[in-house]
RNA sequence: GCGCCCGUAGCUCAGCUGGACAGAGCAUCGGAUUUCUAAUCCGAGGGUCCCAGGUUCGAGUCCUGGCGGGCGCACCA
């Protein structure tokens, strides 16, 4: 969707170079100016925008650089501030840097924090399914993935405008936990529960999985144990699951904390286990289920050839992960009727969202191209898959904590000075992890590394934070000494066209990023705003210059940083003043 | 076996709805600090864009078929 108000078009920096270039194409061309493509020459030097020529070339009947040259020339004197020239089969433009500095500066340093927001959501309501982890199982760097992914696309929506609804489903539920009551009340008194929750639990469970092949009187107690708790019961085995789940909720929101993730709605599937009737029955009236093999099921065949069935009902009558999902799905529609329902979910699962969808087709509901699984590429160890029965895992917790040791450490060798260096490491550490998960496309597959994601250099989170800082310091400086205040040079920006172009394609990269539920795009942006930054920075100084000079370099400084530290906390990162 | 995804420099990745000589970071080698933070910057070397066909004025990008890797495939979640 396109805002309709041309202000709205106008607000976009590099729109307001665009859209008269596209009017002015469109009008000598004879193309719609939807239709007129403007893109980034390869080469800067080429120009800021081009228009590529060739798809003319047919309908005209002529090459491709006789019709730049043509266009050039009639485009030329029609564009105030922008120089067209035809090189080869392009049409280039450059704009006036004192026009580019002026207008991309001004706006910037006008929206500040809310630079780049749109309203294109018009308030829409999104739900986004994220994070997600299970009780009694640690948070692992896999989860990571889903909280740090999830919450970088609520922000980027946030910003264009919509209204999010950011919910946990804890995996609270489910036949895993008769293990793990079973596996406590035979060896509770083996761990400190208390002093640490999830470690004692992953030992209890992964105890259970290696005596359960000798001792079938476990796998009995399991079973018992989680009919008990089915039975809804208050018991003492719901006792047990409830400290269980207040236990593992508890350090899962340190966790949290750190990240700065914050949700709309935490709940459980636990939550949904009275509607679970009711949910089946809702299927079952429209006459699409069927037994089979004992079970209750519904054939997807007929929407995708060789698609599995969705199993609603065990053989044994009890209900499925499926069946919480679908409860969880329509329990979302009727409380938020969302616009999109996101679920940030591993590529692992996409079967399973394949056949939700596919349930709801088959159920006839219009909504159903509402629900999106937003999947992400899978954590490998180099040791292979993380499994945790086999307590193969690499605790997310420990991995922050190695971050923020290893920040400090940098710290104290390269600052030493600075005041409330803990607090400073603790957020280029926990930026770097984060960063490191968010920089590729989410659907690539990552193997976790210990050296990568304690990098500090080039490609980083801590790399952006710096070049941050280093516009920080320059404007702390520049307050101290009393500098700035003249009437800017804008002219005097000329080297800087890079630095403005990238932020001016800010808004740009966010709506981009906001289609495709993609928060590299902005990670990529950012990353190239601040290489430009520090070539620039390494060759200019700002302060101690002719004032209309040092007063055009501050507000560059100011845009730039502004710039970053909006880029950064879209992607959850904080922009430290000093590190 | 079937389905989905991935395959770009030694390694990790960009490459915008196909378009100008394929770009970064890491690693290697060589440089830059009396001046705003060198967690930085500049330079060098390094690529049959997995392979083979096809579509197109034009393919890393689209289609088909291979090869390699990952994930999944009914009573786990």
């Amino acid at each position: 969707m396109i805002p309709s108000a041309p202000t709205a078009i106008l607000r976009l920096p590099m729109e307001q170079f665009e859209a008269p270039i596209r009017r002015s194409l469109a009008a000598h061309t004879g193309l719609p100016e939807a239709e007129v493509r403007i893109e980034v020459p390869r080469d800067a030097a080429l120009g800021d925008l081009a228009f590529p020529c060739f798809a003319l070339a047919k309908t005209l009947r002529k090459a491709p650089p006789a019709i730049a040259a043509e266009l050039a020339a009639a485009v030329e004197g029609e564009l105030e501030g922008i120089d067209a020239a035809a090189t080869g089969p392009y049409v280039n433009f450059t704009i006036e840097r004192a026009l580019l500095a002026r207008s991309v500066i001004e706006q910037v340093l006008e929206e500040g924090e809310r630079y780049g927001d749109g309203t294109l959501g018009g308030g829409e309501t999104v739900v986004i399914d994220l994070s997600s982890p299970n009780i009694a199982k640690p948070m692992s760097v896999g989860h990571l993935r889903s909280t740090v992914i999830g919450a970088a696309i609520q922000r980027i929506l946030d910003a264009l405008g919509y209204r999010t609804v950011a919910i946990n489903h804890i995996g609270d539920w489910g036949s895993q936990f008769g293990k793990l009551v079973a596996a406590i009340d035979r060896w509770g008194e083996s761990v400190d529960l208390e002093a640490d929750p999830i470690r004692s639990l992953l030992a209890l469970y992964v105890r259970f999985h290696e005596e359960e092949e000798e001792d079938p009187s476990l796998a009995e107690a399991a079973r018992t144990s989680f009919r008990e708790l089915e039975s809804g019961v208050e018991g003492p085995v719901r006792a047990t699951w409830r400290r269980l789940t207040e236990l593992s909720l508890g350090e899962f929101d340190k966790i949290y904390k750190r990240l700065g993730v914050t949700f709309q709605l935490v709940r459980g599937e636990a939550y949904f286990e009275p509607m679970l009737e009711e949910t089946v029955d809702r299927i079952a009236s429209v006459g699409i289920t069927e037994v089979s093999e004992g079970a209750l099921i519904v054939d997807l065949s007929e929407i995708a050839e060789g698609m599995p069935p969705c199993l609603l009902r065990k053989s044994d009558g009890t209900t499925l992960y499926a069946t919480r999902d679908m409860a969880a799905l329509f329990h979302r529609w009727e409380e938020y009727a969302f616009h999109r329902c996101l679920y940030v979910v591993g590529a692992d699962q996409k079967l399973h969202f394949r056949q939700l969808k596919a349930v709801l087709q088959r159920m006839g509901l219009e909504w159903e191209p509402r629900v999106e699984h937003v999947w992400f590429g899978m954590l490998r160890l180099p040791e292979g898959k993380m499994s945790t029965r086999k307590g193969r895992v690499v605790f997310l917790e420990e991995v922050l904590d190695r971050a923020r040791d290893e920040a400090l450490a940098i710290i104290e060798e390269k600052n030493p000075d600075l005041a409330g260096a803990s607090e400073i490491a603790e957020q280029v550490g926990v930026g770097a992890v984060v960063f490191n998960d968010l920089k590729r496309e989410r659907i690539k597959d990552i193997e976790f590394e210990w050296d990568e994601v304690l990098s500090f250099e080039g490609e980083t989170g801590p790399y952006v934070q710096y070049t941050h800082a280093r516009l920080a310091s320059i404007l702390r400086r520049a307050e101290a000494a009393g500098e700035g205040g003249a009437d800017p040079d804008w002219g005097a920006l000329e080297e800087a066209a890079g630095v403005l172009l990238r932020i001016g394609r800010f808004p740009a990269v966010l709506r981009s990023a906001g289609a495709h539920a993609e928060p590299s795009e902005v990670t990529t942006w950012v990353l190239g705003l601040c290489r430009e930054v520090n070539a620039w920075y390494t060759r200019h100084r700002v302060l101690g210059q002719e004032p209309a000079l040092t007063e055009a370099r501050l507000a560059l400084v100011r845009a730039s940083a502004t710039a970053i530290a909006r880029g950064l906390a879209i992607l959850g990162l904080t922009a430290p003043r000093e590190m």
